[in-house]
DNA sequence: CTTGACTCTGGTCTATACTCCAGACTTTAT
DNA sequence: ATAAAGTCTGGAGTATAGACCAGAGTCAAG
């Protein structure tokens, strides 16, 4: 079990964000000592590492919670509207990934160009990149 | 050309959204009316564009900023610099796209499973579908 | 030529995601 | 045993990314 900044520091976040999740329902420490010290567990580093990958591709914590709030059963009625919501998310995570290679290809079109390279002008920017990319 | 509104309509995003872009450096009208009214170009629209792209897969106006002030001439003495700078955010590209394929590759396991299918109940939420995944 | 839709600037307000105290308690190291 | 480092709760402050509003000017249609 880890203490808060030994999990601060493992994350490579602060003590505060993970109190700042913890008051917004995304995670709640495993445990606590006598003396109300938090405690995590290995599940608990998952999770975070989780909602670290979910912020930096772009989700809001409040997607990030829903999305860990998940929990689909096989009898459950509502099965049918979780399917919808992953689904559409799923297209959501689609869309980003075009998104996000095309700016790749421009970061790496702009990055062959110009330095000493021979390409004309118009590559030189991130904007040239991404029209060369759109012809 | 086209008006702030007409602009706004097209990106999908609010004319106060585009003052905002404009007032922070990210994008300047290409012309004005003789009475004031901003003028977009085609190129203006481009850039949008990819304003919006790169703010939805994660990156900050600040980092947008950056990369569409990104211009390297070949006698440029900072052209190394750049260089630098470019490939560096290509790594972090990269890296977005892993977790973003590792999300995506979690939620169409949850999709899969559960909905009547014959998984196991521990691929029922998106931590159980990850580490799946991470075995 | 006026009415309604649009735009201007400047300013205040809001939500999100934290950060940074303060004051008190706990744990660890020497 | 004490000092330093870590943790607790609660609250105030900050940066980002806009939204919203007021008062004034502008444009397009009937």
């Amino acid at each position: 079990m880890l203490k808060i900044g030994e999990l601060a520091e493992l994350a490579g976040i602060s003590r505060d964000a993970l109190r700042f999740y913890e008051k917004h329902g995304l995670i709640t420490p495993a445990a606590r000592t006598d003396s109300g010290y938090r405690l995590y567990s290995k599940s608990d580093v998952l999770r975070i590492s989780f909602i670290l990958s979910a912020k930096e591709v772009g989700f809001t914590l409040n997607e990030i919670h829903q999305l860990l709030e998940l929990e689909v059963t096989k009898d459950d009625k509502s099965c049918q509207d979780v399917k919808q919501f992953v689904d559409n998310k799923i297209q959501v995570v689609n869309q980003r990934l075009t998104e996000i290679k095309k700016i790749k290809q421009s970061l790496q079109i702009l990055s062959n160009a110009c330095c000493g390279g021979d390409e004309p002008a118009t590559h030189c920017t991130i904007l040239g990149a991404l029209s060369v990319q759109n012809r």
